[in-house]
RNA sequence: AGGCGCGUAGCUCAGUUGGUUAGAGCGCUACCUUGACAUGGUAGAGGUCGUUGGUUCGACUCCAAUCGCGCCUACCA
């Protein structure tokens, strides 16, 4: 083996040989099925470190299952992502100095899925270096055909229950990309803008009234002006008419309680119902009014186009929309009606103002509410049962209270836009003929037969299509086979849990538990795991226009500075921020990233994957992982070193264990080391059930460096090295050697999956888990570590009184070790030790473990005193009520002895007396439970007779 | 405005139903090129657990208030 550990070496060809094996299929066991579904990522989309964290997750908790022996499958797959997809292939075109129009939609339709084929698997690529083993045999796509079988299936069902309508609303309108957003996709963020106070004339002359808005554009379309009717300053103006400035047009003064708030701004509100929501449901309150029903459109104005430009008057609407203004963009309208306004004195003020912009969170475009027709999906039935799948514990949220966020999320929720004026998706399985009926069906064929049309009667397919997550909520199921009835369906649904950022509870799980119940009449999942964001070593969010991003292939492979500075900097929407993102990279990374190694970064993932936490990301944590993956690594390296080609006293191959084979011994440090290795499975099998990943990263971690290799390891030595120990002695510390390592692999393997399979293939043989092949590579073992049993713990192993003699081992050899260090005394200089105070187990531990001894804390002689021996001067540790001496001749510093003891005493000392003061508190003593009482008794008692000896050993040091 | 969450060592984080001397990694200090590993070893320094009250024999842990920070939802025209 390698000195040092090289990650690049081993990963890729180790993935490529699990996925050749088809190790990642599930296959048949006895156990229960185990399913998590991948939150497809966007086709287009490339790996950034949200989805290294929440895959290290996944992978962790399936390779967990897949070694417990369930049957288990990771289902992975991409979604479509409709407009963003539409985007890229968009720009592409532009290159070409083209428009999709063009191209026209079949041939546009075309050069996406080409631009699929050629690209839409990076982000894949890029999962398996995450050494993720999903079953890619069934790689779903959600515009694939079942899947889009199953969208149609679907929309079909729930139309023909009435869950799907179409109607004419307002909706969030992206003026850049034409196409109804939903509120989701939608970010509305603080700006600086202003707000006009604008005067509206009283038809009868008597003054005006002022009204403020922030868009002062929309007036054209105002249908009325609301009070609130308590409002003393107007109630006696309701009804009257207002000249609306520019149009010529009369409007009404209204009373809306509801909306009006008399305190704000001049109490008077514009009313413009086809352009903001507040404002139609104004509208939908007092359409029925006289003075509003008998206006054009019924006092719904629209006066835009998609582009969000004055639009032209129809030809019977006259002049509705003055000509002046027509064709001007919202923004240059604005300005033009701003000073026409000035000039005619109906400007009252500009104030600055602060308001929140609503923005398309892929255009950046500024939405407009905009009055369209769409297909809707009636949400409240579908709700109610997600509802109560997590009432009753159906569905369980980890961590638990992010079920109120749910729970507020759907009990407000509205009806759902789900469709889309673009051509990339799934298209509307509706059908229209010349007289404006609708037929909706999975085929145009279907349509027809079912409708009795004729093969020559017109009709037209909806041009829509169909939202991404119309589709990504069907995924738990659809990806199984539905709406056929296929195997995979019945043995992975419901699955077991999702795994997912809480950034999409709304977008998306909320959505799948609807389609699940409703198509499937159970929960697409039983439990929901929700972890943290993955933000910069400062606390930032990542994100490109920070520039801040971390691509996880980086980490993994590492890159130097100028690469990382010209990768953010490159490409960007908005080029002006480059400058400052180089400073803030040549900053905050001054020499680039270190290649880490896949497994390091899995590892910091899941040791900093307490629940519901952001991770702040800390280069140095991931290199402190790195280390750990090279002292497994070198442990290993030892370990072979010695039990290759030694006889280590394995028996029969069983997976997963083998017998003993020949008479062998096992030293304390053999048994110590076994039970502590059942006691550490524990606690990392209970602490994955229980998705507290970070409690078994560090299980591992304590196990593997501060227990395997700072103490059994070292422990190990003096018997294989000892020319003198028996060869009962030597193969059971091999064979304890080898197995306890070969068990910690398998026990790491979910978190590390590339070492924990690099090291295995060469330690299995030697610990009898799989045959040795003989002599070959690695590579050529058929055997591998994922599907290896996961190690359980073995209570029969758990040895209580070896882990406390140990502890007497390690506390004698801590006592001189601290002596030395603190006196300066060379940790590898011989010492002379005497022993005072001894019992009789003391002193069979000293004969015993007299080769640990002299090989850890470097003694030189173990003298055991009698009561009636004079102690020499010495400084002194204690064990238990032992007193470990180390003759002060020509060693050690008689002062510095003093100050330490002195130190020791004070500690003591505070801490007898907080415990002694407890006792006396006879509040304590009654009402404390007896247990805790008790050891608080003990603690003094201990504390007391360690006080005693080490002052009467001052005492005599001062005398010298 | 409402909801959720966070504030523990210089930094990144643990702390299980209230009962240890409040822990780990990184960083820091001193010493050590010992034959698995300097991506290492040994020893050590470092915290009045945001603040103030309260409940309790006992509070990092429970309650209240308060300060600071973050996120989400809804927003006032």
């Amino acid at each position: 083996m390698e000195k040092t550990y090289n990650p690049h070496a081993i990963e890729q060809s180790w993935y490529q040989t699990w996925e050749e094996r088809g190790y990642f299929a599930p296959t048949k066991t006895d156990g229960d099925s185990y399913c998590i579904m991948i939150p497809p990522p966007n086709v287009t989309g490339s790996l950034h470190m949200g989805h290294g964290f929440n895959n290290t997750i996944m992978d962790t908790l399936i390779r967990y299952h897949r070694m417990k022996g369930d049957q288990t499958l990771w289902q992975p797959g991409t979604d479509h992502a409709g407009i963003a997809t539409q985007m890229v292939v968009e720009r592409q075109l532009e290159m070409e100095q083209k428009k999709r129009h063009d191209l026209g939609r079949e041939k546009f339709i075309e050069r996406i899925w080409e631009w699929k084929h050629e690209s839409g698997g990076n982000i894949t690529r890029q999962l398996r270096r995450l050494g993720s083993s999903l079953d890619w045999q069934h790689e779903r796509f959600t515009m694939d055909d079942g899947l889009s079988d199953a969208v149609k299936e679907v929309f079909v069902r729930l139309y023909e229950e009435g869950l799907i309508y179409r109607g004419k609303r307002l909706v969030n309108w992206d003026p850049k990309l034409h196409t109804a957003v939903s509120d989701l996709e939608v970010l509305s963020e603080e700006e600086n803008g202003h707000m006009w106070h604008m005067r509206y004339p009283l038809t009868n002359g008597q003054g005006h009234l002022i009204v403020a808005t922030t868009r002062p554009e929309t007036m054209l379309g105002d249908c009325a002006v609301a009070v609130n009717p308590s409002d003393d300053r107007y109630k006696h103006m309701i009804g009257e008419l207002l000249e609306l400035p520019l149009t010529g047009r009369r409007i009404p003064i209204i009373a809306d309680e509801e909306h009006v708030d008399p305190e704000f701004g001049t109490g008077c509100v514009k009313i413009t119902p086809a352009h903001d929501f507040n404002d139609y449901a104004v509208w939908q309150r007092h359409r029925d009014e006289i003075s509003i029903s008998e206006q054009i459109h019924g006092g719904l104005i629209n006066i835009f186009t998609i582009d969000a430009a004055i639009r032209d008057n129809e030809a019977e609407e006259g002049s509705l929309l003055p000509q002046k203004y027509v064709g001007l963009d919202r923004y240059e309208a604005r300005k033009l009606m701003v000073a026409d306004l000035q000039e005619q004195g109906l400007l009252e003020k500009i104030e600055d103002h602060k308001l929140m912009v609503p923005r398309g969170d892929r255009s950046g475009a500024v939405i407009e509410p905009f009055l369209t027709d769409q297909w809707y999906v009636k949400i409240a039935p579908l709700a109610k049962p997600a509802i109560e799948a997590v009432e009753s514990g159906k569905i369980r949220f980890v961590p638990d209270n992010w079920k109120n966020t749910y729970y507020e999320w759907m009990r407000n929720i509205q009806d759902w836009c789900i469709s889309r004026q673009i051509w990339w998706g799934h298209r509307i399985p509706a059908w229209y003929d010349d007289e404006g009926n609708v037929y909706v069906g999975r085929s145009e064929a279907e349509v027809r037969s079912k409708h009795n049309l004729a093969d020559d009667y017109v009709l037209r397919q909806d041009e829509d299509v169909l939202d991404t997550w119309f589709s990504s909520a069907l995924w738990p199921f659809s990806t199984l086979g539905w709406p056929e009835q296929t195997e995979r369906l019945k043995d992975f649904y419901p699955t077991n849990v999702l795994v997912t950022g809480f950034d999409i509870i709304f977008f998306w799980v909320a959505r799948m538990i609807m389609m699940g119940l409703k198509f499937m009449d159970d929960v697409p999942f039983k439990e929901v795991y929700v972890h943290g964001l993955v933000r910069d070593g400062e606390g930032n969010k990542m994100s490109k226009s920070k520039g801040n991003v971390l691509d996880p292939i980086d980490v993994i492979d590492g890159i130097d500075l100028e690469s990382l500075v010209s990768k953010r900097t490159s490409g960007m929407m908005q080029p002006h921020l480059a400058q400052k993102i180089e400073k803030m990279t040549r900053r905050s990374l001054p020499d680039g990233i270190p290649a880490f190694g896949t497994d390091a970064m899995r590892f910091t993932f899941a040791a900093l994957a307490a629940t519901g936490r952001d991770i702040k990301l800390d280069m140095g944590r991931i290199e402190g992982y790195r280390n750990f993956c090279n002292k497994l690594w070198n442990a290993a390296r030892y370990v072979m070193m010695n039990v290759e080609g030694q006889d280590c006293a394995i028996g029969e191959i069983k997976p997963g264990h083998s017998a003993a084979e020949g008479s062998l011994q096992r030293s304390l440090a053999d048994r110590w080391i076994l039970s502590r290795l059942q006691k550490t499975k524990q606690a990392v099998a209970d602490a994955i059930d229980g998705y507290r990943f970070d409690h078994a990263a560090q299980a591992i971690y304590e196990f593997t460096w501060n227990e395997y290799c700072d103490w059994y390891l070292e422990l190990c030595k003096p018997v294989l090295n000892n020319e003198q120990a028996s060869d009962e002695a030597k193969r059971g510390t091999r064979r304890t050697l080898v197995r306890v390592l070969e068990n910690l692999l398998r026990l790491t393997h979910p978190v590390m999956p590339f070492i924990t399979e690099e090291i295995w293939q060469r330690v299995a043989p030697i610990a009898g888990v799989i045959p040795a092949t003989d002599g070959d590579s690695p590579a050529e073992s058929t055997a591998t570590i994922m599907n290896q049993p996961y190690p359980t713990a073995r209570h029969s192993l758990i040895d209580e009184a070896a882990e406390s003699e140990m502890a007497w081992v390690m506390q004698f050899i801590l006592g001189i070790r601290k002596i030395k260090g603190e006196m300066n005394i060379a940790p590898g200089k011989p010492v002379p030790v005497l022993l005072a105070n001894t019992s009789e187990s003391d002193k069979l531990y000293a004969e015993r473990h007299r080769p640990f001894l002299d090989f850890l804390a470097k003694t030189e002689s173990i003298e055991i005193l009698t009561p009636q021996d004079k102690e020499p001067e010495s400084a002194t540790a204690l064990v238990g009520e032992m007193k470990v001496l180390i003759p002060l001749a020509g060693l050690i510093d008689k002062a510095a002895e003093i100050k330490r003891l002195e130190k020791e005493i004070n500690r003591l000392q505070s801490d007898a007396e907080r415990t002694d003061k407890k006792l006396s508190n006879p509040n304590f003593v009654d009402k404390a439970p007896e247990a805790v009482v008790q050891k608080e008794r003990d603690k003094l008692a201990e504390s007391r007779k360690a006080l005693e000896s080490l002052q009467a050993q001052l005492e005599k040091i001062q005398q010298l």
